[in-house]
DNA sequence: TCGATTATCCAGTAATATCTGGAATCTTAG
DNA sequence: CTAAGATTCCAGATATTACTGGATAATCGA
């Protein structure tokens, strides 16, 4: 064994990972899959392509490592292969972040004039929560918030919201949160609350980061 | 602006960084930069490739700005842009150490069977260096060293080992040190070291890590 | 067992990436 | 100002990747 043969083969093992994440639409099937396991025509419709393209590109990923597979039924369903490819994906994304600010001002301001609105880290949430001060929407579809949610929230995906604001008393404070920093539904959740008067806030980042700090996670209907 | 229109801008961002590091020769040249600034032609030969390979490479990794340049006389040097990417970088490397496992028996063992040898952590070098009970051997390339190494370490490149053998006492201990896990250079001293009858371990990992780490680094001839 | 549903396999095509040599650019030494 | 060295730009051949649509395999409910 040569030592250049060695580390080609070193390096080449390393870029499989990097392949991996080489294309946008893979890494935005990691992205759904870090809210939990779902299927391959879902995963498809998540990310609006078709489903075999989707299939191949979560081969790919499977082959990588960084996904795995549950059969049931007749559907597949995939889920990211441990907790490590979370925080290498989290290390990516805050990687990348800076690179949002030199493409056009519209995906900027999409994205990240969000941060204008207030924000609420971790510990200040559960420090809220235990007192009982606010009341926490999980914003998300329903399925997602049944894989895994903050105990104490209440499942109101975005087009319950206007309903349930009519039962809401107006001197409750709210925090919205969904699936991470660049999510957008917690961000409209907030926009409407204040809109309709209420004290809102969003958690600074989302479900998958709540769970890969070791707080702890309710699963199933609340 | 669509949301389907800003995600795949989004994702692209994202992946941006993936494709630049979707290349083995890529990633050997950024686990060279770990090390400190080097010019172009240095790293070609350090990486085993053409000049105008490397330049190529390393443009990719500038646009998607994980490398930086500066210019020192007639000759470019590149460095890694800050911290995140080193931090991005052993979080891929992390991930990707599963899949070694799968490789054939023979890379294998010339990365991991190192392993064996007894390690020394970080915590533990600076217990030992405070108290003064062993030698420090950074068995790096002189010029890496320059750039930057454990305080009270010693540069002693492997080329030279043989000859510093003769003039330590036989009851000191040392721990050896280099660029990181799968580095091959502290593995090898240790083994010269004590095939001689000294007492001998490496650090676990190497100096990118360490420095990451917070620790204190010396820079410049010791 | 049969039809419906879900996922994967299998070409074929378009697009992209990799590597190689030679030419062009820039900087320093003399 | 000129020559030499270092790096980048450019053009090409080759290989790999991304997506599409049709065919195939696996599973479930009736």
């Amino acid at each position: 064994m040569d030592g250049r043969d060695a580390k080609d083969t070193l390096y080449e093992q390393f870029a499989r990972i990097g392949k991996a994440v080489a294309n946008p639409k893979r890494i935005e099937l990691l992205d759904l899959l870090a809210q939990g396991e779902r299927s391959v025509e879902d995963l498809a419709r998540g990310a609006a392509m078709g489903v075999t393209n989707a299939s191949n590109h979560l081969q790919t990923l499977r082959q990588a490592r960084l996904v795995e597979t549950r059969k049931e039924g007749t559907r597949v369903l995939y889920r990211l292969a441990g907790d490590g490819v979370l925080r290498f994906y989290i290390e990516l994304r805050d990687l990348a972040r800076s690179r949002l600010a030199e493409v056009g001002e519209v995906v900027r301001d999409y994205f990240l004039a969000r941060d204008a609105l207030e924000t609420v880290t971790r510990d200040e949430l559960l420090r809220l929560v235990k007192h009982g001060d606010v009341a926490v929407f999980d914003v998300r579809p329903r399925e997602e918030f049944d894989q895994g949610h903050i105990p104490g929230a209440v499942s109101v995906p975005l087009d319950e919201l206007t309903a349930r604001l009519r039962t809401l008393p107006k001197r409750t404070e709210v925090v919205a949160y969904c699936r991470g920093p660049y999510c957008v539904l917690a961000p409209q959740a907030v926009e409407l609350l204040r809109s309709g008067g209420f004290r809102a806030r969003r958690l600074e980042d989302g479900m998958p980061e709540w769970r890969l700090a070791g707080l702890p996670v309710a699963v199933g209907q609340a």
